[in-house]
DNA sequence: CTTAGGTTGCCCGG
DNA sequence: CCGGGCAACCTAAG
């Protein structure tokens, strides 16, 4: 490339100075780069008929990591002697606007294998290549090439977290160092007739500002992810004992992981960095955890999860997957909206889904545990519904990472014991007997003692009315009976399996729909679901 | 066909 | 805090 051409650096994930691959290779030899932010009004447009703050995709907590992250990324940019250009509209015809307006001649972003993304880029790709700019778009995102690892397996993602493991092996990159500061970058050409902004405020996006008591404590940027990354791996022993399945989901005063996944959601940290200064960490202790469970073990289960999920169509719908379990699930819109609105009923549950809506965040264990109430334990509703919930409140959702979790936990893929159901009485009680979890996000329950907390609805009436919540009036009665929803769960569940191997993948809409009228006239009317709704409240 | 392996269930007893 | 019993699934390898 000669000198004297401009470069465009398109920012969509990837908000960060360091390992950014496209931003050094659009740095080099440019006369000027463009970086460009497009807001997308997909992900961005305010819809005021959403049942939380936000547009219909995102709720407002991650904008606003979003526009925080952008507005760190545009002072590192000005640090360097460039700025962040802020544009509005379909990102591909944005992009294809300014490469055609400011003339640029090479055309740079991250590589990314999220299905919405892949339709995106082939569209500015095409136009590119026609028009002779080059375009380079690098794996940076995760640890591997999601591409390269399915064809090491024979064109199929591997199913298996520790075959995934022995495809993948060491990074490529593991022991050259990363490239972490850049020293200067290129100015910022003429922008033309293009309509530039700086990043806006969540005001200026059309959105209500909400209260600080219901929005997230964590802030985006990649300085605020370095430093989270900083204070996370300071403690040595912390970071070689780290064992996932041993953290406490209840701690929130000091969450008992890094929380750095919203930031290597946007890629406000590389993935690739963190896993450089774990092992570096590794390198100077005696002994340290392996994956699963290690701190390494989860940026892979993030990379195992890409790889199935650009490997497998439909990955997303239970419909036309094939590697999903064909269950005739529930379409109960009431048992739903108590879920997503905290009013199951049961104080473990409700309280993670109110930590959900104000943080966006809660302890994986705790989202074990919502998602199997919703899907296979107890409410029997599809995991489709629950993964929308989750995929527009998280700050850190990720289209991969979500949609596979809730395939694991509904049992519809790589895991399938549906008789192992979590307890929304007895698995948050074994970390937190006071219940403290409870009586933060749930404080109309703080004065409940802690001998009914997990169960209200079991206090008699003299202790409801000294803790001032009336079950049933203040606080919900419990929406199902848990043990005799779990026995429902499991026929059902037992049923569809025999379905799935009777028929042998090709389980059509008409076998469900039949298979639903079975399960009805079998229901035992002693256990029915909505019976037993109605038992409790009536 | 059998068998081993699969991130992370619950309950009880020591 | 750990191990075993409980009840018991599927998938992949041989």
């Amino acid at each position: 490339m000669a000198s004297g051409s401009s470069s465009l650096m398109w920012f969509r994930k990837g908000l960060r100075i360091h390992d950014n691959p496209a931003l050094q290779h659009a740095a080099k030899e440019s006369n000027c780069v463009y970086p460009v932010f497009v807001i997308d009004p997909y992900f961005m447009e305010p819809d005021p008929n959403a049942f939380s703050p936000g547009s219909s995709r995102a709720g407002l907590n991650r904008i606003r990591f979003l526009l925080e992250s952008l507005v760190d990324l545009d002072s590192s940019l000005r640090q360097l002697g460039s700025r962040l250009l802020v544009l509005k509209g379909d990102p591909g015809e944005v992009i294809i606007r300014c490469l055609k307006e400011w003339e640029v001649k090479r055309l740079c972003f991250e590589y990314d294998t999220d299905p919405y993304y892949q339709a995106l880029d082939i569209k500015v790709k095409n136009y590119a290549s026609a028009a002779g700019i080059e375009v380079f778009s690098p794996v940076s995102h995760t640890l591997f090439d999601s591409a390269e690892i399915i064809q090491k397996n024979g064109g199929r993602p591997p199913l298996s977290y520790q075959s995934f493991l022995k495809l993948a092996g060491q990074p490529s990159w593991a022991s050259s160092p990363l490239l972490t500061t850049l020293s200067w970058l290129p100015p910022v050409g003429d922008v033309g007739t293009c309509e530039i902004s700086n990043v806006p405020t969540v005001k200026e996006l059309g959105y209500e500002e909400i209260g600080q008591d219901e929005s997230t404590p964590f802030k985006g940027g990649e300085s605020e992810a370095l430093k989270r990354l900083r204070e996370s791996i300071r403690d040595k022993e912390w970071v070689a004992n780290f064992e996932k399945p041993k953290g406490d989901p209840s701690a929130f005063l000091k969450p008992a992981t890094t929380v750095l996944s919203p930031y290597l959601k946007f890629g406000c940290l590389s993935s690739r960095y963190f896993y450089q200064c774990l092992t570096d960490v590794y390198k100077n202790m005696k002994w340290h955890t392996s994956p699963p469970v290690s701190l390494v073990g989860q940026l892979l289960w993030r990379d195992f999860f890409y790889t199935v999920g650009f490997g497998t169509p439909n990955f997303d719908r239970m419909k036309g997957n094939r590697i999903c379990k064909q269950i005739p699930w529930n379409d109960d819109d009431e048992l739903l909206a108590a879920w997503r609105e905290a009013r199951t009923g049961y104080p473990w549950i409700d309280a993670i889904m109110v930590q959900l809506r104000k943080w966006g965040w809660m302890h994986h264990l705790a989202r074990h545990c919502v998602a199997c109430f919703l899907t296979r334990g107890d409410l029997f509703v599809h995991w489709e519904k629950g993964r929308d919930v989750f995929e527009r409140l998280l700050i850190d959702s990720d289209w991969a990472i979500n949609n596979g979790n809730w395939l694991w936990l509904s049992c519809s893929s790589f895991f399938y014991q549906y008789n192992r159901i979590y307890s929304p009485i007895s698995f948050g009680k074994k970390y937190d007997p006071n219940g403290n979890y409870i009586r933060h996000f749930l404080p109309i329950l703080k004065d409940m003692p802690k001998e009914y907390i997990y169960e209200p609805w079991t206090a008699p009436p003299s202790i409801q009315a000294k803790a001032k919540c009336i079950i049933g009036k203040d606080y919900p009665k419990p929406v199902v009976c848990h043990d005799s929803a779990i026995k429902e769960c499991k026929r059902k569940l037992a049923e569809a399996y025999a379905l799935n191997k009777r028929l042998d993948g090709s389980v059509t809409e008409e076998d469900l729909k039949k298979l639903r009228r079975k399960l009805e006239e079998d229901e035992n009317p002693e256990s029915n679901t909505s019976r037993t709704r109605q038992k409790l409240i009536g």
